[in-house]
DNA sequence: TCTTTTCTACTGGTTTTCCAGTATATTTTG
DNA sequence: CAAAATATACTGGAAAACCAGTAGAAAAGA
C-alpha cells in the first residue's frame, strides 16, 4: 500500500484526485493540504510518504520551494507535479528541483493513475500533452527570459512605472549613473533598443 | 432528485465535483462532458436538466456561448459557473448571459454544495471570494481601456516595438510631428507620464 | 581563498522624448 | 448639413534617454 499526500489549493481538485486514486487498491491517500505551509509543517513529523501530488501555484509558498523542501527532508519521497502551466521552462525547473513527473490538470484519469504508478516504480512520468511540449522543436519557442539580478528587477519595475532615472536614483539612494547602467544592462539582456521595447519584452514575459 | 450535468475540460475537476455532489442524496450527476461541443450535441435530445456546472474556459467553445445556448434551449435549466477567472467583468458577463451563480475553483466543498442548493432553490449564489470581488469598492479597479483610434493603435504598436518617432513617421509616410502628436495623445489617454508607462499600461490591457 | 557576479560610479557626447501650444483638412456621426 | 472626432502638421525649448566606454567596491559561489 502506497502512501499518497495531495497538496492543492483547490478542494475540488483534491477531491477529484482522491476519488480517482482511491479506486486503486494499491494506493492510499494519507493526507491532503490546501496550502504549502500547512503541508510543510506536517512533513517533518509525518511517517514515510511514497508520493506527493503537488500543485505549483499555491496561495502561500511557491511550489518550487515546497518541492525543494520535500527533497531535502525526505529524498526518497517522489514528487508528481500537477499544474496548469505548460511552459517548458517551468516543467524543466520542477524536474531540476527533483520532481519525478509532470501532469497538466487536463490530463485524463487514466493518465493520472498511470503516471502515479510509473513514478512509484521509479520512472519519470509525463502526461501526453507535457510529452508533446517537451519534445516539440525549439524553433518558435518564446525566448527564454534573461536572468535578472534583484536590483535589476527592482529598477525594471520602477522604469515600467514610468519613473525617470533621476527619481529612481533618488529613491534607491544611488547615483543616477548607476540607474542608467542598470537600464542599459537590462536593455542589453532583453535585446531591446530602447525603453519602450524593454518594457514590452518584460511585459511579454510576465515580469511586471 | 435533481439532475446535474458537469462540463469541464479537466477530468480531475469533474471527478472532484462528482464525488462531492454524489455525497448528497438529493443530487444526481446525470452526465459529464469535457468539451462544450459534446455537451451542446447532447443537450437538445436530453431530458430535463436541473443544473449545469459549467467551466468557462473550454478547449473548443467559449463558456459564454455554451451558457447562451443552454438558456435558449432550456431556459429553466440553471447554470452555475465554475471558473478560475476572478475578474468582475467576466463574472458580470456570465450573469448577463443567464448564469445563476459563480464559483471559483478554489471554493471549499461546503461552498460548492451550498451554492448548488441555493441555485436549485432559485437563488443566485456566489462563493465567498466571488462575493468579496463583487462587493469590493471600485476604487482600485483596473481602469477601463481608453478608446483608441485605428491610427493610434497602429502607432502604439510601433512604439512598443521600439521604433522611434522618426522611423514610424517614415513608414507611415507622415511627418514626425504627427507621430509625436499621436504619441502625446496616447500618453494622455493612458494617463502615462512617458513611453515606459504607456507601454506598461497598454500591455496590462492586452493591447499589444 | 580566489573567482565571478553584481552593484556601484563617472565622462562626454548624441538622439529622442516630452511639453505646451496652434491649426487645418478629412472623416464620422447625429 | 452641422458638429464632433480624427488625422494631419508645425514651433521651440527643456528634459530625459541613449551610446560607448571605463572601473572600483561589495557580495556571492566554487
Amino acid at each position: 500500500m502506497n502512501n499518497i499526500v495531495i497538496v492543492d489549493d483547490h478542494p475540488i481538485v483534491i477531491e477529484g484526485l482522491s476519488a480517482l486514486l482511491q479506486a486503486d487498491k494499491a494506493l492510499e491517500v494519507a493526507a491532503t493540504f490546501t496550502t504549502g505551509q500547512a503541508f510543510l509543517s506536517f512533513l517533518p513529523g509525518a511517517g514515510f510518504i511514497d508520493i506527493v501530488l503537488l500543485d505549483i501555484t499555491l496561495p502561500d509558498i511557491n511550489g518550487v520551494e515546497v518541492c525543494k523542501q520535500i527533497k531535502k527532508i525526505s529524498p526518497e519521497t517522489k514528487v508528481l507535479i500537477i499544474s496548469n502551466h505548460s511552459e517548458r521552462s517551468i516543467i524543466l525547473q520542477m524536474l531540476q528541483q527533483g520532481a519525478s513527473g509532470y501532469l497538466l490538470k487536463n490530463a485524463s484519469s487514466e493518465e493520472l493513475v498511470r503516471c502515479v504508478h510509473d513514478v512509484l516504480d521509479g520512472k519519470v512520468a509525463f502526461s501526453a500533452e507535457v510529452m508533446t511540449i517537451m519534445t516539440r522543436p525549439l524553433q518558435n519557442e518564446p525566448k527564454a527570459a534573461p536572468h535578472l539580478t534583484k536590483r535589476e528587477k527592482q529598477v525594471l519595475g520602477m522604469i515600467a512605472a514610468g519613473r525617470t532615472s533621476a527619481s529612481i536614483a533618488e529613491e534607491l539612494c544611488v547615483s543616477q549613473f548607476t540607474v542608467e547602467t542598470h537600464r542599459r544592462n537590462l536593455m542589453q539582456k532583453f535585446e531591446a533598443g530602447n525603453t519602450a521595447a524593454l518594457i514590452r519584452m518584460a511585459a511579454a514575459q510576465q515580469l511586471l
